[in-house]
DNA sequence: GATGAATGAGAGTTCATTCAT
DNA sequence: TATGAATGAACTCTCATTCAT
């Protein structure tokens, strides 16, 4: 307990400070004056400031990978799980909004431009988000004359941007504001923009 | 002349080196010795690495905005406003590869984040982006039920996810690329990507 | 028993980490690892790691000091007494090989030239050494005519360096080269190399 | 003439605080006061504290070196080269005091015992202590039935013991001293030490 | 006796920036 | 204009040691 108790703070800490300041300006002392406790315990459970970043952007992709892998496996409706990726994002918005800053801030930029595994991790998300798309277009949902790497583009674009505005604003996400939003990037993106 | 010269000699090799490493990772001793200048120079010239760093971002932003003021004035039909604006990012690509690599990996990101004159920035481009969705909405074209807010954030989006996966991949642009990238987000967000 | 038992483990830990790393890279949680305890009982016996050190250390001297003292206080032939004192060393080498390492590469050298207590030991055991040799020059066997000073440091150079060596080469010493490495000293050091 | 003498002052400081602590003990903001200069100024020129310690040594053996293959191609007499030997060790004591005193208490023992490339650099010179005592035994002058192995280190550690006890009592070495230092060496070495 | 989580002073190193030439 | 030597604050990381259990 009390182990996992300060792990957990350190974490916690960290996804702030990660948060606030980005990488490049977060300090490992502001890291451990956060989570109240001493310089040194933030090295000892995590070794450097770079594996407990990476801890926390594992996470992140862990958590995406495993959402769309059920996402692909799964018999719902082309719509669904259109509808149940805007909502992973979302949701995530509301429960980790931390997490989900640092990935739109710095992971999925940052360390993805700079380095072959951020690359790597990327690519792998897109890759799932074309598979679905293609099932899209097989189904007779979706137009075949687009590619599936620009309906990919399109799509998660118009996700990652409104997240974006979201955590640049830090506007609170109520069920209704989910909603709305959801059946827009929906709407437009099956139906299209024009009156 | 010779002044002229060797700015730009800096410029360029700035451009450079916060594309490959980005600004945090970036060292004035790498500008300076890809520039082919001792690094006094730089410091003579441009006075800091955030003032070398702002002069970059700040073109960009003033390029992007010249570019919307003008779309906005324009007369051209709304159609035209959307693939000039498509036009304007893909064009950038082609002409200043190193410049929007850091637009989509540093500036629309980590300086938006934390700093308030990035935030600036990014509203003052979105705002003008809404107002084109306004006017769309208005001369009849875009639909009314959609907030403006959304719309831009889902064109936007689109523009800015198909541009970081070409300088993922650093593939190039050839003329019917670019051709087809357009039609495909134009013609999504008009009509949709439904079958 | 059982104290008895983890107290010697960890000596025998220590012996090994001291001589792998050296005293500076040594690591405390290395000879708790090692050793198969955890790191508070290390300090729970010895207290600090330069108190582990000192013990080995001391453990070395006082074995040194009392072959010395039994050398110079009996009564055997003085060739016997050289024969004795190398084969202290070359037994050292057989039965404590990392005691002796150590000695030879952390002992008679950094702790000598930078502490007071260090360089005392080693004095004591010189001055022990030169008593034998005035011992052997008054018995009318060693020239009176060379300092026992010199003597000394010229017998005594011998062995430590023949000690270095297979150290560093981490050679066997069987009875055999033991034999021949003694004689060979002795031969020289008596009879000199000449042909 | 600037450059080169902020260098030496550094140099120089490092000579002394290597000398006066060890290498584990030595601080590179010792080493900046004592020249004189700034922290990083140190950093500049030197890169780290290794590799100004490494440029250190290599001196030492290059000197060292350059000695030995001189003597062993020269066609003076054998007992020439061993008292050229003896001296170039006394004559760097006087000379570079300090040098000798890091050879001796840190780069032959521990740099040597704890890395490859100190040992690889330690085998050398006995390599080529090796090579002229098979000369001397090949021209009939030293004694065919000792390993030339064996000679090198009686010989060797006769000096380096010498040595050592020189820098621990920081005494002077006068010309007479090394004179009967050196007659006594290469008496004990050709002729034993029997009265 | 035995554990290992917790501490924090201290070290090496980096690098933007200044300034004498 | 142009150079690059010189500076030192700031940062990450290490590890001997303490102490509650």
């Amino acid at each position: 307990m009390a182990r996992n108790d300060k792990q957990e703070m350190i974490i916690d800490a960290a996804l702030e400070v990660f948060r606030e300041k980005g990488y490049a300006n977060a300090r490992m002392a502001d890291i451990a004056r956060r989570a109240g406790v001493s310089y040194g315990l933030v090295y000892h459970y995590f070794g450097s400031k770079e594996v407990l970043f990476d801890l926390i952007v594992e996470s992140w992709w862990n958590d995406l990978y495993g959402m769309m892998e059920t996402e692909k496996a799964s018999n719902s409706r082309f719509r669904e799980k259109l509808v149940n990726i805007i909502q992973f994002f979302l949701d995530t918005y509301v429960n980790k909004p931390n997490l989900i800053s640092i990935f739109v801030s710095e992971v999925c930029r940052s360390s993805v431009y700079h380095t072959e595994e951020g690359l790597a991790r990327f690519l792998k998300f897109f890759s799932l988000c074309e598979d679905i798309m293609v099932e899209g277009q097989e189904r007779g949902i979706l137009n075949k004359e687009i590619s599936a790497h620009h309906l990919t583009y399109i799509f998660y674009g118009a996700i990652e941007t409104f997240i974006s505005v979201m955590v640049l604003g830090r506007e609170p996400l109520t069920k209704k504001r989910q909603e709305r939003a959801t059946s827009a990037i929906l709407h437009v993106f099956m139906d299209g923009a024009k009156a």
